[in-house]
DNA sequence: GGTTAACCATAACGTTTTGTAATCATCAAG
DNA sequence: CTTGATGATTACAAAACGTTATGGTTAACC
């Protein structure tokens, strides 16, 4: 491999067009960056300067050589700072988290960008399964979960929690458990868990959503209340997903008598040191949830 | 400065995740690899590897320094034939040539950049002296000229060689010298040059361009004959010049008894060894010429 | 529980490479 | 003809390098 520092006595002489002024520029002796241009021409086999009775200059070759060189020259000498570098406010992070939660994110995050033009801001949607194991495998930086999780690398904060709400079509007044069987129910990732979580804390006779028949499936958040509003179901939502559907009016939202909420856990991977530009994020997704 | 060796190894071995395999692709020893691992950080002041129970992770660090460190191995790695590749059509080329000759060049050097996506075409019009010192200089790659290049670095080759012709607005029918005067001259760079050589073939009372007044100058090659168009004066272009006008029915071309034409050199750095691509591109320019 | 194999770290050491000091060669200016 | 500036060359001591040999840890297997 070539010897970087015979590439920087080339290049530095390229700028002086003088061996001895390089020299003293590199603090090193003529001798030294005489003897780097000799091995780099011996290293690629063309000779790299033409020299002729004052001074010298590049062959073709030696032109070619400069512009591969500099640029690996500049990189080989910041690289110290660039590698202990954490700016704050640059780089990618990855953020997966639920569909409901995400809404509300989602435009934080985007307005947190524009904030930051550095900052490029991966963000998925995800059942709390696979950010569970996004988190600890390291694809994501930041996971957002409704469960704790039970991997033991994964370090994780309570931030708040979101009410589930019992959405139907707007023609349906108030529900008894024989009419939402009737009705059936539109699935979605979380749905069956959700469904239970709040059927079975209002309804006495309610044992599990397996009697209740599924009519649809949609894992896009924005998609799930479409068939509600179109009387082909009801289903159960977190309270981010029901306020940003496009057609409040046409589905109803049903208040109960024993509110269900779930709770929101910030999850991270406890292995790891965090860089500024996760730390940072963390700390606002935090503000954010807890102003609501 | 940090040795690209240590680098490659660090980057194989976050490839391999695993010394030993590093070792024997690297063609060394563990020993080898774990030295470079240690020289890294000890170079950095950083650790790079969080060593766990059954092999290791890479920390904040490691994973930036990865991130830079690749393709700074990648392009040491292909410097050596990076440097002695000379490709027939990638690059950049810088041609520089007068206006008439140029809008001639000009559609050629198009369709051969659309040929060869690779290839970069700097293309400028300018005057002969101009041009003759911008070849010495290195700035352009391929000059064209109307005159023998006097400098003793400059490569020269005959090409051809182009009318030139005297315009004047389409009122004007069989013109005489004093009818020329009275209508005053377009100027141009290259303008007196070109007056003088014709008017003194073919008017014996002709002493100088002196003696015809200035009406106007302008180095836009597609502007010089607008004034002429507009009955402001006459003027003397190479053909080219002449027929890529917009508006040929506003203007008189005039048949003299005896033609005067401009030679045509190519122009190049006597010096250097040519890339493959300059040479290429010479050649090109040859048999457009030639062939018209 | 002991053996084995895989893996990485460390120490010692001969070899190679490096950069300096000293010197030489060339050239232009005074 | 001298002088000063420049680059090339040589010899040598110091530094860096990568190998061999060895030690420590872990996991798998009998």
């Amino acid at each position: 491999m070539v010897n970087p520092a015979w590439l920087r006595s080339f290049c530095t002489l390229v700028h002086t067009q003088n061996f001895t002024r390089t020299a003293e520029q590199l603090f090193m002796t003529q001798s030294g960056v005489s003897q780097h241009i000799k091995k780099l021409e011996g290293f690629l086999g063309a000779s790299l300067l033409d020299r002729d009775a004052n001074g010298f200059e590049l062959t073709e070759a030696g032109r070619r050589l400069y512009q591969q060189a500099q640029p690996i020259v500049d990189s080989l000498a910041h690289l110290q700072e660039q590698v202990m570098a954490d700016p704050p406010h640059q780089g990618r992070v990855n953020v997966i988290s639920p569909g409901s939660v995400g809404l509300q994110l989602y435009r934080h995050l985007l307005g947190f960008q524009q904030q930051h033009q550095g900052l490029i801001i991966d963000h998925r949607f995800a059942p709390n399964g696979s950010i569970e194991s996004a988190v600890v495998q390291k694809h994501a930086d930041i996971g957002l979960m409704t469960q704790i999780p039970q991997h033991p690398q994964c370090a994780f904060n309570d931030v708040g929690r979101e009410q589930l709400l019992l959405v139907t079509p707007a023609s349906e007044s108030v529900p008894s458990l024989s009419a939402l069987e009737k009705l059936g129910f539109i699935d979605h990732p979380d749905g069956h868990h959700h469904a239970n979580l709040l059927l079975s804390a209002n309804f006495s006779d309610f044992s599990s959503s397996q009697q209740i028949p599924v009519r649809g499936f949609s894992n896009q958040i924005g998609l799930i209340l479409e068939p509600v509003s179109l009387g082909l179901g009801f289903t159960v939502l977190p309270q981010h997903a029901v306020a940003s559907f496009a057609k409040p009016e046409s589905i109803r939202v049903h208040t109960l008598s024993t509110p269900v909420y779930e709770p929101l856990y910030l999850v991270t991977s406890a292995t790891t040191q965090r860089p500024a530009r996760v730390q940072v994020l963390l700390e606002e997704i935090r503000a954010w949830l807890k102003s609501g």
